[in-house]
DNA sequence: CGCTTGCTTGGAGTGCGCTCCAACTCCTTA
DNA sequence: TAAGGAGTTGGAGCGCACTCCAAGCAAGCG
């Protein structure tokens, strides 16, 4: 795994490190403002999504350029691919603005940020055991028709 | 895997068999006509779901009692097991009705009814992967509260 | 008989996670 | 200067998978 260290501004360095866990796309070099365009276009989020997101208080608080639009930072893309992981856990909105907000309230929310996430790891490993169950279930219907499909050719 | 033959009417016998692939909760013996709460209580769906599920085609077609009430039968346990796997893979219903559609067209739809599980099944298998990925992210993350929560302490 | 329980129906309502709309501002390019 | 493109907002709308409602019927019981 690699941990991508992002510029941060020093503000929170703990939760900026934890926020900041993986990087899988390589994004632009040495800028540290996106339009909402650009962020949607790398993320695969909408521009509607994102603003949403700020809006429901999923985004930590964007920062805006003097005209009053947003512009990301590398942190925000951070924080975004974290929620696009906690998003593929089937984890709710609610309960990804409830980490956010957690976040937000500083580090002595640790004991609770880091519950959340262990039911959440809970989950996803119940979630994993039922999908390799119905891989199974898959598997022999497949054969199943297989078989008969041969069995029908022969014949 | 314990693949429970039941009864069965003598038609679409293959179909029938295929359809009753492992029955994961025991059920009363000798009984093949249960009532839409009995069926709801054994299987977790609600009534209302159970009608539901007949009405946009999802049901291969429930048996009536003399007054009209729906009347299940172990073939329908069968199914309803099954579809609970679709559902589990995170299937759309309308996909799941169209494979109920192919099994009630009869046997020639075999390539297809497989050509769909195939696709299901490798569905599930990204699925997977993506959760065993989230799964690395969470663990990274709470032993990064751990070793944070730990080093708080000590000093 | 009246009461309860369980079932029936078509259609309306709910919650979630977006998704889009209308009306507007701002900046850039021709 | 005019047009076009990208951004802004609050609020409405959408698709999915249920979930519930109202009104009614049939059976069983005291």
């Amino acid at each position: 795994m690699t941990v991508t260290q992002t510029s941060g501004t020093g503000a929170e360095p703990l939760t900026d490190l934890c926020a900041s866990a993986e990087v899988s796309h390589p994004r632009p070099d040495g800028r540290d403002r996106y339009t909402i365009s650009e962020v949607a276009a790398f993320t695969g989020l909408s521009a509607h999504t994102l603003r949403w997101y700020e809006r429901i208080g999923l985004m930590p608080h964007v920062d805006r350029s003097h005209t009053g639009q947003r512009r990301f930072t590398n942190r925000d893309l951070d924080w975004l691919a974290f929620v696009g992981k906690l998003r593929l856990t089937g984890m709710p909105v609610a309960d990804m603005v409830r980490y956010a907000e957690l976040v937000r309230e500083g580090d002595h929310t640790f004991a609770e940020r880091q519950e959340l996430l262990r039911a959440t790891r809970e989950d996803v490993r119940r979630r994993i055991a039922e999908l390799q169950s119905t891989l199974a279930i898959l598997d022999f219907k497949i054969d199943f028709y297989a078989d008969a499909r041969r069995a029908s050719e022969r014949f």
